[in-house]
RNA sequence: GCGGGUGUAGUUCAAUGGUAGAACACUAGCCUUCCAAGCUAGAUACGUGGGUUCGAUUCCCAUCACCCGCUCCA
């Protein structure tokens, strides 16, 4: 059976995991919304994010930063200048380039060594070597272009109720920055030694030129990060630690080890502010995408905003008796792509006997959006069946279903990926116990209602 | 933003210049009913705006959205 991101979507859209924004207005670009199901599966995926990364990792803790912030910050990060893309077209065949990669793939062919990276060029520099040497475009080969454009990835808005009198502000284009200026009121309050981590979960927003496959580049979108604060020495030691732990959890819940793969990246396509990079990748159905980057971003956040914003960013060690700027390691995933990994290797499609084809959604029990489907045989079996609902959903998100025939609500239930389906028969009546039938194995066992509760007591962990 | 393609029910697909049809899914009912398949009944669609026309879902234009390429990255 052929994993497709068609079949993927569709079923998405079906069951209410996911779907198109804004449809009642035909739709806004690369705008999803979680449905019913959906946001159940996000909560749990961030859910197991934050439990392993600030419950059980003794060092870190946690922060929920506003997503609007003083335009200084993105003046420190580099984000206001480092983060745009300097765009040309070519008016003899329309195409559109990036004028430094122009310029870099045209130096290469002609054998020329240039000054330091093109990335850190001027708009006037580009332009002049561009003119200079008459740079033609690859596509059509004319020398025709329009101006330099810098299309910044940030969303701005405004401050202040009148567009003319107000600030302009910033959408955050990532998280960190909400915990690099919270670094010392963090520690301070924490009492945090380090080596520690602040993590967060929040939303950032980046207007990408080209978004697509589905939620797996979308412009608002949702991060998971940690920024580990360390000495400057040990940043190294530290990367390779939270790449296997971040490794480690993904596979905790469930992902194929075969369906994921590290990626270095190589010195030139480093971000601005990282020494080193280490990515997750995941196998989509449309290919390898990244759901992790792990960034060693040296002391250049807490440097750079200690030089804009004048207070002093250093650690004071007192047991080793130094002061530095701590070196900072940032595991950062993105929680809608994790979140679509964990969908997509979920999916599974199943030949039963007599060619029938079963869909189930094989998610860790953990992530499973519904934890139990209590199933009543007959509508007339209704009441003792809610009595079992009503004790099971305070502690886990359950679904209750009185419609059609039990097996088609059991290939409902594998489709949402609900792990257990407990049916309520005219025999629990009068034995007071209830079937469990397993998703994965379509098994069954006979379980006494009041042992309920302790059997399920460790069913969901990870 | 540029090029190519596509817009009919929740989904997949029909038909038509004059009342839009099916399958699956969905809802209600019948059946002591444990793996989607029975019977009966039912709800639901021509992306939006304009033009041509007596009349447009159909022809034309625009617009919006989606998909595939150019890009970038969590």
């Amino acid at each position: 059976m052929e994993k497709t991101m068609d079949k993927i979507v569709n079923l998405c859209n079906a069951r209410g995991f996911i779907y198109p924004g804004s449809q009642i207005y035909g739709g806004l670009s690369n705008t999803w919304d979680y449905g019913n199901l959906g946001v159940e599966l996000k909560n749990n995926v961030k859910k197991a994010w934050w439990r392993k990364f600030v419950q059980e990792a003794p060092q870190n803790v946690g922060v929920d930063c506003a997503i609007l912030m003083n335009p200084k910050t993105w003046v420190a990060s580099g984000h206001l200048a480092g983060f745009s893309d300097p765009l040309m077209d070519c008016k003899g065949c329309g195409e559109r380039f990036r004028a430094d990669q122009l310029i870099e793939s045209y130096a290469e062919e002609k054998g020329m060594t240039l000054e330091g990276s093109v990335d850190g060029w001027t708009a006037d520099e580009m332009m002049s070597f561009i003119n200079k040497f008459q740079v033609p475009c690859p596509s059509c080969g004319k020398f025709h272009w329009t101006d330099i454009r810098q299309f910044n990835l940030m969303f701005k808005t405004f401050q202040g109720v009148t567009e003319d009198t107000a600030a302009t502000i910033y959408l955050r284009p990532e998280t960190a920055q909400g915990i690099f200026v919270n670094f010392k009121n963090v520690q301070r309050t924490s009492r945090k030694k380090i080596p520690f981590g602040i993590c967060q979960i929040g939303k950032s927003f980046r207007n990408e030129i080209t978004p697509g496959n589905f939620t797996f580049r979308t412009r608002e979108f949702e991060q998971m990060e940690m920024e580990f604060f360390c000495e400057p020495d040990t940043d190294l030691e530290w990367f390779s630690y939270w790449k296997d732990y971040s490794w480690n959890w993904l596979l905790s819940l469930g992902i194929k080890e075969d369906h994921l793969r590290f990626r270095d990246h190589a010195k030139e396509e480093l971000a601005f502010y990282s020494k080193a990079t280490s990515d997750i990748e995941f196998t989509f159905p449309f290919g390898w995408g990244e759901l992790w980057g792990i960034a060693d971003r040296t002391d250049y956040d807490l440097t750079q905003h200690q030089n804009t914003s004048g207070e002093d960013m250093s650690y004071f060690d007192d047991t080793k008796n130094v002061r530095y700027i701590p070196y900072v390691i940032e595991p950062s995933l993105g929680c809608d792509r994790v979140t679509l990994a964990f969908i997509c290797d979920a999916y599974d499609e199943e030949e039963l006997e007599g060619g029938d084809v079963r869909t189930v959604m094989r998610f860790h029990p953990a992530l499973a959006p519904v934890k139990i489907a209590v199933l009543p045989l007959s509508k007339k079996l209704n009441e003792g069946a809610e009595k079992i609902y009503t004790q099971l959903c305070k502690k886990y998100n359950c679904e209750f279903d009185d419609r059609g025939a039990i097996g088609k609500r059991y290939r409902r239930e594998d489709e949402i990926g609900t792990p257990f389906c407990v049916t309520y028969a005219f025999d629990s009546e009068t034995d007071g116990a209830v079937t469990i039938r397993f998703r994965d194995s379509m098994e069954q066992v006979r379980v006494p209602i009041a042992e309920l509760d302790a059997w399920f007591s460790d069913k969901f962990e990870f």
